[in-house]
DNA sequence: CCTATAATTTAGGCATGCCTAAATTAGTTT
DNA sequence: AAACTAATTTAGGCATGCCTAAATTATAGG
């Protein structure tokens, strides 16, 4: 069995690699907010269990193995978020924080009673694909917010699940994963979106945006 | 915060100080499958943090904080077993296993959820007392099976919880808390119990009832 | 090409929590 | 009271996982 530690830096390399391949010790350190001398060590360690590819200097990725090992905490994260939130009520906003320490004490037994409660789901409450028992991801060809026009119309596919005051701003406009809304305009010099949400005018900043990925856009009726 | 080693010392030394006043490190390491020079060490951690008292070779006890600390840790190992049980459907023998793990990481709000889904319950379902809140535990007046007498009638009122192999085999019987039966006879020199379970006759041996404890008892009517 | 800068790795240290082996203390027995 | 036994404590070691500080390597600019 693996450590919580060990557990944490293959979920994270996971999540890096999904953007942007390779992943250096800088950049997975600053996400699992240890020092770079610290994500050497482990990544070493990882190395011999066979888990990571990895050559100094060059940045790491997961074997077939590690990754297997890595959705397999993503999947425990994300039906535990969805269950906290579906069984138990606690607020979207809260959820990350609680999986986060649950997902490496679970057991598959209790992990596979929540799943058929919750009749085999595929999404948390933030819009992110559950993976199944095999690991099979369902990828989502969702869109920033931000490559939105004026006049586009969508629905919320997906939001970042970690900043929990973040998710509250979000949860205050109605902004969950399944709404739709319509771009009225997009402010100039990376300016803000004014959007319409079920007849509500709202303003949302860029950097909010940056967060929520959307799908189904359609063009404005007018063209 | 404690670390979840020491959160098992002080529930241990809690669970060892109700029978028997002074924790001995001999036992403690015992209960705990550790050895005694290990758990030497934590204790003296664990005076320094003002949560027990101790002297060498004098035996451990908790101070009001550890006690305080333990049985919120109780709480949170009862209330998750009850919860995994009813909720989740976890079998009876399962449940401590399960429990032992997520005790160190539920959230107080995840608990207090649980609990008001629960209907505030006040037992686990090995029967043992869940303590409220404030760490106030309702003493159960049960005593031992093994006191039992030919002819009397009682209601199971907890069980041992911790070895599952024997809640399987007391499971098989229908012995949960809440059930009813009468003695039929105490075979002599130790000998095993033949009791009566609604209409049905079961043997069940000395080491098996040690671990059943019962409530209500009444003489036979025939006395 | 060679140097400056930034990233990364190595070296050494610290806390936790376990272990074994040796020393000490308590308590009982003669 | 001395000696023996059993329990307990001390001493030293190991793995994990983090840290800081110093050394090394990569890479881009002049």
């Amino acid at each position: 069995m693996l450590t919580h530690a060990a557990e944490d830096y293959l979920k994270s390399i996971y999540k890096l690699q999904e953007k942007g391949g390779k992943v250096s010790t800088g950049i997975l350190a600053e996400y699992l907010e240890v020092k770079p001398a610290s994500a050497t060590g482990m990544i070493k360690k990882l190395k011999t269990m066979k888990l990571v590819r990895y050559e100094r200097y060059r940045g790491v990725t997961l074997t077939a193995t590690g990754r297997a090992i890595a959705l397999e905490i993503i999947r425990h994260h994300r039906l535990l978020e969805l269950y906290l939130f579906k069984a138990l009520g606690v607020p979207w906003d809260g959820v990350h924080e609680e999986a986060e320490k649950l997902e490496h004490v679970i057991s598959e037994d209790v992990e596979a009673r929540m799943d058929e409660f919750l009749g085999y789901p595929t999404a948390d409450p933030h819009g992110a694909p559950i993976p199944d028992k095999n690991g099979v991801v369902v990828k989502t060809a969702s869109i920033p917010m931000t490559d939105l026009q004026d006049g586009q119309s969508c629905v919320v596919a997906e939001v970042s699940d970690n900043d929990s005051a973040l998710l509250r701003h979000l949860g205050s406009f109605n902004l969950y994963p399944g709404t739709a809304f319509r771009v009225i305009e997009v402010a100039p010099f990376e300016g803000p979106f004014t959007i319409d949400i079920a007849g509500q005018q709202v303003v949302i900043g860029r950097e909010v945006a940056k967060h929520v990925f959307v799908d189904q856009v359609q063009d404005p009726d007018n063209v």
